[in-house]
DNA sequence: TCAGTTTAGTTTGAAAATCAAAATATATAA
DNA sequence: TTATATATTTTGATTTTCAAACTAAACTGA
């Protein structure tokens, strides 16, 4: 282990175990959202990659195949099929793209936008919950150093 | 829509909004960080839930399979399935319950733990790159924030 | 122009993951 | 003790997923 400030290896050092303990806190997080959101998802009846669908249709807007395959982390031969029965269930619907005729834009239905408020709702009270503490000035402060992070994604 | 405080209007209006900015920030956030464990986990040829797996248990030290099953998110049965492949691959091994007859204890091998520490230098140097324009004090300061969140989970 | 290559999406067939329900063993409570 | 609840495994069926083949459109470079 090498020290990358020599002139400051004291704070050096305790950067790095903060930064340990920071990447720790962030992996509880991620397991924590995700058990809570497979609870939310098994008791609507959903699986757990249509909310996905879902919540990125949502926050995002319409979205091409393949852009929202990457995103959700699986093959475009999979979401062909997953979004097959989304048409069905009339939570999506297809559209073509305006300049790219290959592609495929998939956006919400309106049953499927109320599906997402819904959810989101859901979201929104969790998030409610787990910064009931902290004061207005501290939950402005975790908006700006998590935006930061999402812009350095 | 009601406002909580009447006797200060603007402000619990503007909490709200900095909540739901709040909220997507974080939707945003569990959304990248998803996808970015997919891809990572793929280009290994291990799955998403087996990785799971060797993060909580590498995090939280031995666990009860039915602990396991409720924070990754599956029912038992599926998880027994799972867990028997990860013995056979050596990743984890199963040990009985000092207490509890009924129960057994999954925890990582010395090559799961390995595979725990390799996994983790990975989400590290994400954490690292996403917090490089952080000053030391902004870190420390996102490190309390998310610990608090996570006590009230 | 036009042949070759890349990209987007769908289809297909097989493999893997998952569930619900039944079965077993142990623990707890009345 | 007897009844009920909990932890895990097993089983059979369903669902999800992938890789690879295929079609169609866009791009690239003589």
């Amino acid at each position: 282990m090498t020290v990358a400030h020599p002139h400051d290896a004291l704070s050096a050092a305790s950067a790095h175990s903060t930064d340990q303990a920071l990447n720790h806190v962030i992996i509880e997080f991620y397991e924590k959202l995700s058990s809570w959101e497979h609870a939310i998802v098994r008791d609507k009846g959903f699986s757990l990659s249509q909310v996905h669908t879902i919540e990125l249709l949502g926050v995002h807007g319409a979205m091409r195949m393949k852009e929202l395959a990457d995103k959700i982390g699986v093959t475009t031969g999979t979401l062909t099929v997953q979004i097959d029965k989304m048409v069905d269930s009339q939570w999506v619907m297809r559209r073509p793209h305006e300049s790219d005729r290959r592609s495929i834009l998939v956006e919400l239905t309106e049953k499927g936008q109320a599906l997402f408020l819904e959810h989101d709702a859901l979201h929104l009270q969790l998030t409610t919950d787990l910064t009931a503490k902290m004061s207005a000035k501290e939950r402005s402060l975790l908006l700006s150093l998590l935006t930061r992070m999402n812009q350095e994604f």
